[in-house]
DNA sequence: CATGAATGAGTATTCATTCAT
DNA sequence: AATGAATGAATACTCATTCAT
């Protein structure tokens, strides 16, 4: 019921029409890849001229960018009982009813987007700096980043399985009996 | 005896070209993934024309579909004892050296390149029959299926971030220590 | 007594803006060339607003004839020795450090700039009015006017080959030297 | 009469296509300038498809790069005696019947296009080599190289101011007489 | 009156694909 | 049967200009 609620993009309102793009930018990627993103749909589904993507953002490269950087910091991981991280993780990984800025930016996205450079470097220093990094902080023995790292490869690897590609099991999966098995999977990992 | 050896050289030049144009494609996809080929390049990397991209496969898809697709089935989940199969398999997913037409439908690529349908159609395809199928039939107990993709899963985001994204601790990972966590992740899942 | 001395902030300030939109399209002008110049960079530069160009001059085309002409009337032709014309007009069209207001409307960057209908005609007149009307008045015999105006395209020509296009010879020619050729050529033309 | 002269482009003669794609460069070249060309309006008045420009040429510098180069080798001035070069030279200078393959490498036409850095450079490679080289080469005395530039300069603003600029007498005048003061302008130069 | 938001037409370039020879 | 010429739609990006506030 806000004014942002409104159909079309705001006039005369350079705010707006920016978010309008961002969030344009995010539901596109959200739904066919970061490749499949041209300038002129973002545009276009934005109610936009094609020319403020460059005024807003300087370049393609730029609003895509943050297209896929997380809409506000995520400190799940550092407020959560280890014992119940993989639940949770698990959970926010694959919510499907999650906005499309959330879904923009999830670790499936990064991963299927993993054929451009560009995503690649932004995949490698969110997963460091918003997961690794976080998770490892909290874990001891040897190798605690590269445990974090394996619980980050899981989570990818089930997010893309499920999301993107559609395997049968993993598509048609009870999200609770998943989230049994990943709990064993992740359990030697995180007790040194 | 092999199908090299028959007569006519019009009917033996077409089979040999069209599979340089294959092997061009699988190359070209390997290194540099397949979001990024195009029949022009796959066709000046076979020394063949570009056109004949076409009259041999009709369309880019299709010549694409063909190489991702494996060369020959390969039988190591069968073969492979159980509790060795963690192991072999992460080495056959990480192995730098395999050729390329093994390289270009590995996990890692297939996964990177799902920014687009019709590469998460083929993914869809292999990993099910190529994987899920073969290692589910070894497990007993329940969710067979569903085990065997969180194996598949795993797998493919340990390659994703290892090759694609590079992310600094899995990258730089020694194989064995990461073999022997992965040996811990999917224990669990071999055993009822 | 003069403009600026009048009362009223908004018009003063308005003045200053327009002259501070030529100064910076002629400083811009002289540095890069006419055909390099946009208004978005011309107001940048001039700390205005794109949109002034066209509340001041109408069109890039008005701002860009204003800024190729002259700030002052100049009347180094009527106030030089015929016999030392010549070497006081190519210090002029070469001298380096002149301001940008008459850089800008230089003869080399008038000739350079004639690739577009507008620099043509602006540089017509230009050349008329200020060069070969005056100089003609000098001059005894026939063809007064064809006379001014080979002087006119021997210092153009000059002024291009050391400028603009940098050939060896002219652009590393010792201005001493330079002028006594120039004196050679052009004293056929000053006596009938 | 022969099969050149029918109307649109030959279709399936890429020979005749890239001839026709570098006619209709240099005709609008001659015309409008070369900043005024674009690879579209190139293909358009060549009949062509603007894809073509880049399979013939790779760019459209690359075709630019053509377009403003000879034809065909000028030995002019190693044939022309001394004393009757600056005639010959003016008259091919600034004959209007010549062809736009030669309007379009023209000296006017360079000297016009040098607000641009691609013009520029071939200009001064042009007029180095086809005409200060071989014409300081028939010259005695000091100052070969700067003499010959002079001369060239010389021409060059004749040329502009007439064909480019249009000042009103340098257009009108008699070809002839033009020649007459050419040739006392030039004279200190051609003798040491 | 001044600001800055918005626009539409334009630029060079690439690519998958088809057609004529 | 094979070559290479041709095509048209698409891409990111820029610019002069206008309009609303």
């Amino acid at each position: 019921m806000t004014e942002d609620d409104q159909a079309g993009p705001r006039r005369r309102d350079a705010a707006a029409t920016r978010e309008s793009l961002l969030t344009a930018a995010r539901s596109l990627i959200a739904r066919d890849g970061v490749a499949a993103v041209s300038t002129r749909d973002v545009a276009t589904a934005a109610g936009a001229n094609q020319a403020l993507v460059y005024r807003y953002f300087g370049s393609k490269e730029a609003l895509l960018v943050e297209a896929l950087s997380p809409t506000e910091p995520d400190s799940t991981i550092a407020d959560t009982p280890l014992d119940a991280l993989p639940h949770t993780l698990l959970r926010r990984a694959l919510d499907p009813d999650a906005p499309a800025e959330i879904r923009a930016s999830s670790m499936s996205t990064l991963v299927a987007g993993a054929g451009t450079e560009l995503v690649r470097t932004i995949a490698r220093e969110r997963i460091h700096a918003g997961f690794t990094t976080q998770l490892a902080g909290r874990l001891d023995g040897p190798d605690a980043e590269l445990r974090a790292e394996l619980v980050a490869a899981l989570l990818a690897g089930i997010a893309s399985l499920r999301d993107q590609i559609g395997t049968r099991a993993m598509a048609g999966a009870d999200l609770d009996v998943l989230a049994g098995y990943v709990d064993r999977m992740v359990a030697p990992l995180l007790v040194d």
